[in-house]
DNA sequence: TATATTAAGGATAAAATATGTCCCTAATTA
DNA sequence: TAATTAGGGACATATTTTATCCTTAATATA
């Protein structure tokens, strides 16, 4: 069970243009060189962030994306479902009703299988953890973490 | 990101074995049929989860599996892990590096990326609620959800 | 001893997903 | 008018998941 490379390609996205200017919309190109990852898939997830009202698109020469919605108004879950969909990470099949001895009148669909319960837990944990922590939050850590100079020449690398 | 049907099968033979009697030896073609699964494929999940020491194996007519190990010292983490791998659920993939405003000397890869320490962090949580879950547990549950009666005939046309 | 049964595991194949590319359209800016 | 861009459809390729088949060695039992 691993996320897709797109995953890793939105949160970044994501963080890049939290970062920069509301007014200014960066095209699917620089932040495809910026990132260094193939534009005309990256640009499949971009669609989803914007389908999802996370970011929004504009066509035309100044075009490409901005952010949406406040930063501290995102949850990394969002965008994570956004681009790998919102399906549970466990599916289950109720095997449980494949035992040969039961009866129809015992495959009750009402009740969840402990097994299921158990899982459906866990998934719960991991969504918490993401539900949780907001874009705005990375956007500090970045901050905090990566020196004032890289960002200030990534930020025009981008604006430019 | 979803778990396989191996995840669900394991979790299911494990708490079937672990139910049963420990001197009694349950054939994979048994354990397919009770729970509606391709014998052959379900043999690859019994095979993972024998070398990972959940389970033993032995040759022959009365051969089959059995559980190796108490039910309250195998945790739901051991057995998706045997059957999944151990691989994180996020790939991280570096890309940070990939910045073209970056020299060689900032690419230390001793630092973790902020995005890719809060996946990992929802990882955990997921990996901690299926390591504190024991396979005793989920036993128990069934015991107390699943009528006497059922269990009793399942478990007859298991041993039989 | 002979026979049936079984786990272990290799080889292969089919199906489903993930990844990546190409191209057309309409909107927008200069 | 020309260049740029998101949106999106249609493909193409790669990888993973799911499944089957077959051989080997060990074991129990008649
Ligand atoms: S029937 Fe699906 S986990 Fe039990
Ligand atoms: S570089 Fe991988 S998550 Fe940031």
């Amino acid at each position: 069970m691993i996320l897709g490379n797109q995953v890793e390609w939105a949160l970044h996205c994501m963080t890049t243009l939290a970062r920069l200017p509301r007014d200014r919309y960066i095209p699917t190109k620089v932040l495809a060189e910026f990132h260094g990852v193939p534009k005309e898939y990256l640009s499949k997830a971009m669609q989803a962030l914007a389908s999802a009202g996370l970011v929004d698109g504009t066509l035309g020469p100044k075009g490409g994306y901005r952010i949406a919605k406040e930063a501290n108004k995102i949850s990394l879950l969002e965008i994570v479902e956004a681009v790998e969909g919102k399906k549970k990470t466990f599916n289950c099949q109720e095997i449980r009703f494949n035992n040969p001895c039961l009866k129809k009148e015992h495959k009750k669909k009402d009740s969840v299988c402990s097994i299921a319960s158990a899982m459906f837990q866990a998934d719960e944990a991991w969504r918490l953890v993401l539900r949780t922590r907001k874009l705005s939050d990375i956007v500090q850590d970045v901050t905090d973490s990566v020196p004032e100079e890289i960002l200030k020449i990534s930020d025009d690398w981008i604006l430019s």
